[in-house]
DNA sequence: GGCTGTGAACCACTTCACAGCC
DNA sequence: GGCTGTGAAGTGGTTCACAGCC
């Protein structure tokens, strides 16, 4: 039941990209199956929340031998949308941007950046090594309903960020990636995933200061 | 019970830095006090989990007017360490590195890059606007034992960075920021915490995916 | 009347433990 | 014997709903 359905626990969704990613280890070491104790060690989870996790995708081990690697990799990029390629758009050149839009994992992994956009006019014109040129932010959506364009990835000065939002979203992008550090309002339908270092590292130095404290104490 | 013997539920503890982050913006608009159902708008959460999580901070709000925000900004900033100044180490000065160790925002939170380790001699010597110097990565020990090194953010590809960490946990550091793509084996002691863009990606590209298919039955 | 702080109900996810299959 | 798939139990977190204070 709601097997196929389409709905897989948020969290399981969450950690499929990992699973892909060890599976894709355990082929390049010639290993033709996997236990869920194996994937364990590959991706530091407990075994039996990968057995129930698989599970929800669907019957794909075979009892007393594990899953066959090739085969799971495959449907769990089947999953993930890993089968087909991603348009991304990169608004923002600044430091994270260039790093960002010269990032060779990318493309390996099927997002390809398609265009990249900055407010700033003297960097019209700058290219990558993946060959797209900056455009003025203002062509974001003639350019998107040129080509299609899967993804934005948000990577301007906070300032900005929300504005840009706006624009993206009126370009009739759904999926956006932001790395500012603020929450952006977006109508529903539109998916946001955040990344904020800052919040990283605040978390670090909470449990940095916590055993500190520990050990002072102890 | 559990109030202040050192256990915030660890969801509170990822939430804090939002509040923080809430509470600098009402600040900046004049506003005095806030309520939870303010910081809800502020955060994009709901109210009730507001006032549960600051509850267990102890008793910051005042019934029928709400928090003073100067007061709670700066018990939060207490509870997270962000009351001083934390020394960074970046290893890995290519694309990604480049761009963190020039991130002005860092510095403004508190954070301060004092080193950036590189493993090719021919960046040795290169330095950032903040005035750090690349050196060779065997000096990381040595370094470390001269000045404080409180995180160290690896910024290498992915096949150095196990190693990396190895050497990073030799020297004595104990927090990691990790923007590598694979889980990194590190001893009891030590945080890794991990940012991983193509997983961010690989979530959204589901749910667009998901979505699609949606709008196509429908 | 307004808003916090919190028990109680609820929910999602995790982990255990084992039946079922190879 | 080995390992999956899964009910059942356990855990942690969220949300409700309201008593308690301003």
């Amino acid at each position: 039941m709601a097997q196929h359905a389409g709905g897989l626990p948020e969290a399981t969704i969450s950690r499929l990209p990992l699973y892909h990613r060890a599976l894709l280890e355990a082929a390049e070491l010639k290993e033709l199956t996997v236990s869920s104790e194996r994937i364990a060690e590959l991706t530091g989870l407990n075994a039996a929340k990968i057995r129930k996790d698989l599970s929800h995708l669907g019957t794909y081990g075979t009892r007393g031998v594990g899953y066959n690697v090739e085969q799971l990799m495959h449907q769990i990029a089947r999953e993930l949308g890993l089968t087909e390629d991603w348009a991304i758009a990169i608004v923002g050149f600044g430091n994270l941007g260039q790093a960002l839009a010269n990032y060779k994992g990318f493309l390996e992994r099927g997002f390809e950046v398609v265009a990249i956009f900055d407010a700033d006019p003297s960097k019209e014109g700058m290219s990558t090594t993946g060959g797209a040129v900056v455009m003025p932010i203002d062509q974001l959506k003639a350019i998107s309903s040129r080509k299609r364009i899967d993804i934005a990835i948000i990577a301007t000065p906070a300032s900005s960020a929300q504005e840009v939002a706006d624009l993206v979203v009126a370009a009739g992008i759904t999926s956006i990636l932001n790395f500012a550090p603020q929450v952006l309002a977006v109508p529903e339908g539109v998916s946001v995933r955040k990344v904020d270092l800052s919040i990283e590292l605040q978390i670090l130095s909470f449990y940095k200061q916590r055993t500190r404290m520990k050990t002072a104490e102890g």
